[in-house]
RNA sequence: GCCCCCGUAGCUCAGUGGACAGAGCAGGAGCCUUCUAAGCUCUUGGUCGGAGGUUCGAAUCCUUCCGGGGGCGCCA
């Protein structure tokens, strides 16, 4: 159990004690951790409806809640604060008991809970890049929480490939190569089992296609038909699709892969197509036609905004992105999922309000079952706007990996570190230094806001970033190391001594609050700054208790077994926010 | 025009209705014969965009204005 969930039973109980509510007893850690560790502010709450004064409320509650195993210091601070803090040994005995938790003090959640997170969201035919990175991040970092926490996990990539840049690279493909079979209507097949356009070659063609349809109305048209002409089934627009996916498929696993991000589910728009033509025969009732389009008024009474409708199908037939989202709810609902978390750029908030007010008013999705947007910003260059390379191009995301990497290396060079490490160890280090300065200055952002991407903050390994954190880590494996090759074992965590001691044993100690508001608001820089916090207070520890040169063997055990601890906590914080921690550096 | 997000130290950002608003970077002063100095200690720096309001108490909730970004039916 979390300390601070039996600190706040026993305040619940003093209050209850004394006739009032056990809400009020809610303690949180200290503002002013120069007068106490812990405090409440019930009895302030609580003085109006009691009318009595807040300091007489908080006196009757000291007097209810004191114990002198718990409590070294519960006192009234000014208008009606009840200042808390702990006897050493009983934060000690706290300590040692979380050390025997693999989740730290946690609360496990309902593992028959099935969360679906729905992230990455690359499309076929397109490199991913930079843009890709923040729901990509923030996602893996999410469903590593909700797993952690104890529920059933489903992440899936969503993959777009089902609207128009399909229409749109067919007829590109066949600009460029008009003979393929695949364009043949009386070709009878079998089609060729080699793709005809190699990776290289549609990252080429997407973008010249995509110019030019937005300049020439006619070659959008034939798009417009193309694209449709694949949803309703053509067979060689099919086969070629298929090529089109496998070889996008298979690049943006390796992107992933290196990136450290794997998903449960490789689903895309395709997927739920099937799908799609039964749903809208179910939603006769709640659908109209609108210009030769079908589409589900979603706007409400209450609405203090215009909510326009969502399209269905477009005049031709032919189905929208909130069409397949539309299929792809109803298929996550045959998959028994509760609750689907969107993690998805905040410029759709529009889009995903529509869908799932559709869903639930099409009845495809239950009131019960939980679809939530979790948005968040843009990721700008140092000038503020959306970031781009110093050509004004997107900058790819394995060449953005290649850079923090080779960042990471100039600086093991110029610093003359690890130089006794062979090269192969040296490279290790520098990727998964790169990756957890790139990982950590995204995670560490609020979600919501847009932030500022610069390469020579991020390459800069001083202060709080993720190279300190993992730096930090090294050091704690270090000692370990040392101890155990001098045969000193982890003992039983005692008593603090010293205040670094007592600071870190009260930092490890907030843990499971952490983990619960990382769920609750969906931020995993919630987890970034705990992390931060963690590592600091170790590194203050670390300077002035010297473990391995400790005389009294009790109280080196009990440092062994809270260095440990520490080492346990922080890897798992950082395996969190999908950071791996190398063996030294 | 309507709606959403953001505005906090020179810069980049945290901040759960509570006490004196916090970090990192940058600036200044120190600490390596001992467990990795990518570290630690001290320090300078703020009318929390402005104005009203609710509250015992507001960076946080409400109203309004200003500034920045974004969205608003046949792209995704």
């Amino acid at each position: 159990m979390s300390l601070l969930s039996s600190l706040t039973d026993r305040f619940a109980d003093a209050y209850q004690a004394s006739g009032l509510e056990r809400a009020l007893g809610a303690v949180t850690v200290s503002d002013r951790p120069d007068l106490a560790q812990f405090q409440n502010n019930g009895a302030l709450a609580a003085a109006r409806g009691a009318g009595r004064p807040p300091r007489d409320i908080a006196a009757d509650v000291i007097a209810a809640a004191g114990d002198p195993e718990v409590f070294s210091d519960l006192s009234v601070a000014g208008p009606g604060f009840i200042n808390i803090s702990l006897t050493d040994s009983y934060l000690g005995r706290h300590v040692d008991r979380l050390a025997a938790d693999s989740r730290f003090g946690a609360v496990a959640h309902d593992p028959d809970r099935r969360v679906l997170i729905d992230f990455g969201g690359p499309n076929v035919a397109k490199a991913m890049h930079v843009g890709h990175l923040r729901s990509s991040l923030i996602g893996d970092s999410l469903q590593r929480v909700f797993r952690f926490a104890g529920y059933t996990v489903l992440s899936d990539i969503h993959f777009g490939d089902w609207g128009t840049q399909m229409g749109q690279l067919i007829i590109e493909a066949q600009l460029r190569k008009p003979d393929l079979p695949y364009f043949d209507p009386g070709f009878t097949g079998p089609y060729p089992e080699e793709p005809p356009f190699t990776l290289e070659d549609l990252q080429e063609m997407y973008p010249a296609v995509a110019a030019r349809t937005k300049a020439d109305p006619a070659e959008a048209e034939r798009a417009r038909e193309a694209t449709l002409e694949l949803q309703q089934g053509r067979p060689g627009y099919r086969a070629l699709w298929q090529h089109f996916w496998n070889v996008s498929h298979d690049s943006q696993q390796r992107d992933f892969a290196q990136l450290g991000v794997g998903f449960d589910l490789w689903h895309g728009e395709s997927t739920v197509h099937d799908r799609v033509a039964p749903m809208l025969e179910r939603m006769q009732d709640v659908a109209t036609e609108d210009a030769g389009a079908l589409i589900i008024d979603v706007a409400e009474e209450a609405d203090t905004k215009e909510v326009p409708p969502l399209l269905l199908t477009k005049s031709d037939g032919g189905y929208l992105y909130g069409t397949t989202d539309l299929a792809t709810i109803d298929n996550r609902v045959a998959m028994k999922v509760d609750e689907a978390l969107y993690v998805v750029d905040a410029r759709q908030s529009l889009h995903f309000e529509q869908v799932f007010r559709a869903a639930y008013k099409a009845g495809i999705a239950s009131q019960s079952m939980i679809l939530e947007h979790v948005p968040f910003g843009t990721m700008n260059g140092p000038d503020g706007k959306p970031f781009k390379t110093r050509e004004g191009g997107v900058l790819r995301l394995d060449d953005l990996i290649g850079l923090v990497r080779d960042a990471a290396l100039a600086r093991l060079d110029e610093a003359e570190l690890a130089t006794e490490y062979d090269e192969e160890e040296r490279r290790d280090i520098a990727e998964k230094v790169g990756l957890a300065a790139l990982k950590y200055g995204d995670l560490s952002n609020n979600r919501a806001s847009n932030y500022v991407f610069d390469l020579d903050r991020f390459t800069a390994f001083e202060g709080k970033t993720g190279p300190y954190l993992l730096y930090g880590a090294v050091r704690i494996k270090s000692i370990l190391r040392k101890a155990a090759d001098a045969d000193l074992v982890p003992g039983s965590i005692i008593a603090p001594t010293v205040d670094p001691e007592r600071r870190l044993m009260l930092e490890l100690s907030r843990f499971p609050e952490v983990i619960e508001r990382t769920i609750e608001s969906r931020a995993p820089n919630h987890l970034a700054e705990f992390a931060y916090d963690v590592v600091t207070a170790f590194n203050r520890f670390y300077e002035e208790c010297h473990i391995l040169s400790e005389r009294d063997a009790e109280r080196q055990a009990s440092w062994l077994g809270l260095v440990e601890l520490t080492l346990a906590m922080v890897s798992t914080l950082l395996d969190l926010l999908g950071i791996e921690i190398p063996e030294r550096m």
